[in-house]
DNA sequence: TGACGTTGAGAACGGACGTTCTCTATCGTA
DNA sequence: TACGATAGAGAACGTCCGTTCTCAACGTCA
């Protein structure tokens, strides 16, 4: 069997089987989901998932980047879409609004799994916070394009709307973060610390 | 034996169980920590646990209402220490910069336990719910009584801060929300949405 | 065609979990 | 002192987990 052949075929199966984990963890936590319901959901036998990934906490560390992935090209599509620093700033807000009202939404995967193993796992540990510190870099650039030196406000009130709406299964928060962004972006105060 | 020598002594065998059971649920999670080394922490057989809770379930819940209770007494003991209104809402954020400065600080018990469990329990999730609700309206009716109408980002930028302290284990997320939260309660913006 | 390395399907293994049971010792009461 | 209920210590039970192993089927090349 050519090399090329069976390297698209390790491909094809890594992604069917990131999905299904991912789709899986992040519904029911990782402790929950035994190895056995990732291989039923994604249709791969036990061995090959363990040729393609040694252990589970490989497969969930590979399962964090690829939603990273996803998640924040989604977040970079729908932001970029839109020409006005401060109507980007914005639209942050507005596509959170949109996954928050997502059926199944449960919160950020990342500080779900960071709540439940904790420091446990150097490996999924890192993953978190790689995660955590792309997202703000990237929501700090649109921030900086404004001018108004109001980045770390502006992030935690993303990521306050988000464990808020997942905790109360309401997606209000979005709305209450944009309105506030909106009045740090128009208040111009003298830089923070 | 006298049954009133029997309730103070399952009064006192609780209040070790339950103490026992938050340090080691909050350091680890829930489902890293078995019955086993509950009973070693208690000090207490398992028999008597599982006669003082039926379930661990029971354990769990009761544990986030134990810790809900002290949580809240700690924060409004500091906050009503203040005469100022004003002053007082930003007291919140000095209280959360020590806390998030305490060794073994591990981020909220509430989210971590949401994260970890998701709906699969609907007592632990009624906890979860109640706690973010008195902790809301306590703070509403901190900033009220400032009488700016910022009671819902001021919840979600001390959210946010938590979250953002627990994952990147640096305290600074409380300066960054006491700044914001000062530029909001002097910006007298039009009430929000 | 025939030998061989690799695969798929699932049983098997060792250990950990929540919960219950056994057995002995203890204590209050007569 | 003798007895019955209760408590403590920990073994035991059934289940589930992550991971590995077995074994039959298969495709590939001499």
């Amino acid at each position: 069997m050519p090399a090329a052949v069976t390297e698209e075929r390790n491909r094809l199966d890594r992604a069917a089987l990131l999905d299904a984990a991912e789709t899986l963890f992040y519904a029911h936590g990782i402790q929950a989901v035994g190895m056995d319901r990732v291989r039923e959901a994604s249709g791969l036998p036990l061995k090959r998932i363990y040729r393609l990934f040694a252990t589970k906490e490989d497969l969930v560390v590979a399962m964090l980047r690829h939603r990273d992935r996803r998640w924040r090209a989604d977040l970079t599509a729908h932001v970029e879409s839109v020409r006005d620093p401060r109507a980007r700033v914005l639209a942050v807000f507005d596509w959170l609004a949109a996954w928050f009202a997502e059926p199944g939404f449960r919160g950020c995967a990342w500080i779900n799994v960071h709540g439940e193993l904790g420091s446990s796992s150097e490996p999924v540990l890192a993953e978190v916070r790689a995660h955590k510190r792309a997202f703000h870099d990237q929501l700090a650039a649109w921030v900086g394009a404004t001018g108004a030196p109001v980045a770390e406000p502006v992030f935690l009130l993303a990521e306050g709307a988000i464990v808020t709406a997942a905790v109360t299964g309401d997606p209000a928060p979005a709305r209450h973060a944009r309105a506030a962004v909106e009045t740090l972006l128009g208040c111009a105060p003298a830089s923070p610390a």
